[in-house]
DNA sequence: TAGTGGTCTAGACCACATC
DNA sequence: ATGTGGTCTAGACCACTAC
């Protein structure tokens, strides 16, 4: 093995990435069975079933019973993206964060945002306008609908002075979001807020977040001009 | 257990996640170690850790030796975007797909690709402009530098003939990946080649890929206005 | 230093897809 | 029908770190 690491099954993920980057097995190839790399590996098999699942997790591998393992063909890209609490994220920056909140009202949600929230339309829901700051230049602008009937408690809340993504993280956790990113050309509103030209391309992040009662919240994330979001494999 | 599941471990994620939701067990709470809850649910230890670590991974929980396991305070929210090859997603909804390729040549890099190659300043690489198109309708516009030295083959490739992209796939596994997402105003080549007026807001795709003879190639995607990326959680 | 998670093993049985 | 991966178990030892 070309590679030690922490783990035996680690060891095992580089190797097997190793021989697939260097064309040893190329697309397409099936690889031994989990059995035959046990013994060559010198391990048992529920330590190779780790390594490789997990590669397969990754999109390098395919994995069928009966048919075997084989090097995915076409592997699409996975990418993983941490969207930060905004305040975490402005601070390890090594700026000062501040907010304000635009507008809190109850309004009755537009046809959009009942889609998005799988709610009826009409439905009176908190809507909510705050801008982020980082040493006082604006960092994103945030559009907001939180559903009480999914947020018990919320109700009573005075988001001018609780950040509301920090009391959702912390009171309504999640079992399922809706994410999508794209670009939109600055309206009057966002540029007035982001302090930046109307029509500049900026950055959009739309979220929606379920539990077992139904959409706690969906927002509208716009960034700032050249924000980038970074992501890893 | 509220939930039956595939197996026994997803069972328990299950009801581990219910209970957090549900708030029986609140953020910044500890847990039952994995020996109680091997008790409670009449499994192995080892099912419960497997449970528990899925959860880990999803970032709904802190695991330390010796402290414990504790609802995560602050979960950052994680998202996992799939990105196809293009080809594949424009049949997927159902269109034909054809591409252009606007320039195929060997050039200097400029200091801004050399950096993100990781690479010295004016090495001569593959450039490459190519438009793909969905029904004949422009979807998105690359503009790719490829690496000879980390793709053995390439030199020889006519990019008009095969799919750069997938060429790549096949030939040139990677080990590594950088990836960025940004919103850009259409210059006028970018208006141009997707047919739309110049300064639309574009969402930018920058992926660098990396094995272990260095970077493989950098690409710069501007998807045609309107498009977004959706992602999964 | 002791309690907790991290990992591994040998063996077993099962589920599934292909042969 | 049979070979392959998926999962589970009981037990063991280890590595970390909070106490």
């Amino acid at each position: 093995m070309t590679e030690r690491s922490s783990s035996k099954a680690q060891a095992i993920t580089s190797e097997v990435r190793r021989r697939i980057v260097d064309r040893e097995w190329r697309q397409g190839d099936r690889i031994p069975d989990e059995a035959e790399l046990a013994v060559e590996f010198g391990v048992a098999r529920a330590t190779v079933n780790k390594a490789l699942q997990m590669l397969a997790e990754e999109g390098l591998l395919d994995r069928k019973r009966r048919a075997g393992t084989h090097v995915t063909v076409n592997p699409a890209r996975k990418a993983t993206l941490t969207i930060p609490i905004v305040r975490e994220q402005i601070e390890q920056a090594g700026m000062e964060y501040s907010h304000r909140v635009i507008a809190q009202k109850e309004s009755p949600i537009p046809a959009e945002i009942a889609r998005r929230m799988e709610l009826p339309e009409g439905r009176l829901l908190i809507h909510l306008r705050t801008v982020h700051y980082g040493d006082g230049k604006p960092f994103q602008v945030e559009d907001r609908w939180i559903n009480p009937g999914a947020a018990p408690g919320v109700a009573g809340i005075d988001f001018h002075r609780v950040n509301a993504n920090e009391w959702l993280v912390r009171n309504a956790p999640w079992l399922r979001a809706d994410m999508a990113f794209s670009a939109e050309n600055a309206n009057a509103r966002d540029a007035r807020l982001l302090e930046t030209r109307q029509g500049s391309a900026l950055l959009i992040l739309q979220r929606t977040t379920f539990n077992d009662l139904g959409a706690i919240t969906t927002v509208r994330v716009a960034f700032h001009p050249g924000y980038a979001m970074i992501a890893t494999h």
